[in-house]
DNA sequence: CAATCCAAGACAACCGGTCGTATTATTATC
DNA sequence: GATAATAATACGACCGGTTGTCTTGGATTG
């Protein structure tokens, strides 16, 4: 047999509908059943496939973030030689996406942060590792536009990476109650377009 | 009678324990229960005192967010000359008071808007009206900073400020996952020792 | 005595989690 | 290769507890 199990199938389906019902109405303000629906899975299957609710969004939260480090690292090595243009294309391509999705959601990384990272031990960590790759791949892309000379170096990339992981943080939050991606455009700007500059 | 009503009483010590709670557990985290039981009023009053918990989080919102103003307020007015220094020693002790709760809870507004910012009309409101609040407070300092020429003229207060407002919610996240004050120092250091100088 | 205020408790809906059973898959025996 | 024995998994009714909200009757007050 070399097509994924059904079992499989169904931990990928959870895991998917976790990210969009995590990311739309929170964690405490999603139930299991909601999920379970979503993916015609019985109640009492879920337990054959998490431990439990936190076990659960502690998966959630990598799953949601693979796909953002692929994309980002794919930008990086695209424009190999204009690191700092395939960071502010990446940005460029997820406001437009966001735009399509009419503001809502925002980022699950920071809105779980706010929301359990300081009360659930399991989700914390799983919050640690998905933030911490997510900078450490910024973090090299703005080395790389060092070296090339498009951003300044009297700044750590880390330190950059962080401000900039940040700030892009704080401004979708501004997104959903104003319903504008002006926030996160001029987040993106405002950072990549002139303090960052050398 | 001069002295406040018993109901004007219960009301504010609901207000308080509501914002202790919201912020330590999020909205759908906290139970109407777990409030009540903190100030002894039975949950039969609740809807004497409010409409509805969403009501009941609006307002909470604003009575949070009231005593930061004041204060903000306050250093800007005693260090009338040196408006930068003022904000400046206004996050010191933000970030001093993050460190003795134990970096726990965090930013209540960020909290909620990431929660519940997209979700409920009601709290959107009023956490847009607390946002603006605090942006033009923030906003009205560093324009005073630019005529002291400690602040830098080139870029419109409104967006030094946003860009603050933004940025230091996202430390906040990090600081709950990464239990420590380096985030917000860090956003501190960047911003206003360095990106808004002149 | 009429009007207002407040709280006891009921309410249905839902929460995360459990458990015995029914179904399916695997192995063993003939 | 058919059948029986055994292991593994899938399932939905059900658990005790809690949610936000509402109705209702008693107490308080002018």
């Amino acid at each position: 047999m070399l097509k994924p199990t059904k079992k499989e199938i169904n931990r990928e389906n959870l895991l998917n509908h976790g990210v969009t019902l995590l990311m739309g109405q929170g964690y405490h303000g999603t139930g299991l059943q909601e999920i379970l629906d979503a993916v015609n899975v019985p109640k009492g299957s879920f337990y054959n496939y998490f431990g439990s609710k936190e076990d659960f969004g502690a998966e959630v939260i990598q799953h949601y973030i693979d796909p953002f480090l692929a994309q980002l690292g794919a930008y990086l090595q695209r424009s190999d030689a204009d690191a700092l243009g395939a960071i502010r294309r990446y940005f460029d391509e997820l406001i437009a996406e966001l735009e399509k999705s009419g503001y809502k959601g925002g980022c699950l990384l920071g809105n779980l942060m706010g929301e359990i990272g300081d009360t659930s031990d399991v989700c914390q960590r799983s919050l640690q590792t998905a933030v911490t790759r997510y900078r450490n791949l910024l973090q090299s892309g703005l080395a790389k536009a060092q070296l090339q000379g498009t951003v300044r170096s009297d700044k750590s990339a880390e330190e950059m990476a962080d401000l900039l992981l940040n700030a892009w943080q704080g401004a979708l939050l501004r997104m959903k109650i104003e319903k504008s991606a002006a926030p996160v455009k001029q987040c993106c700007q405002d950072l990549l377009g002139d303090f960052f500059r050398p």
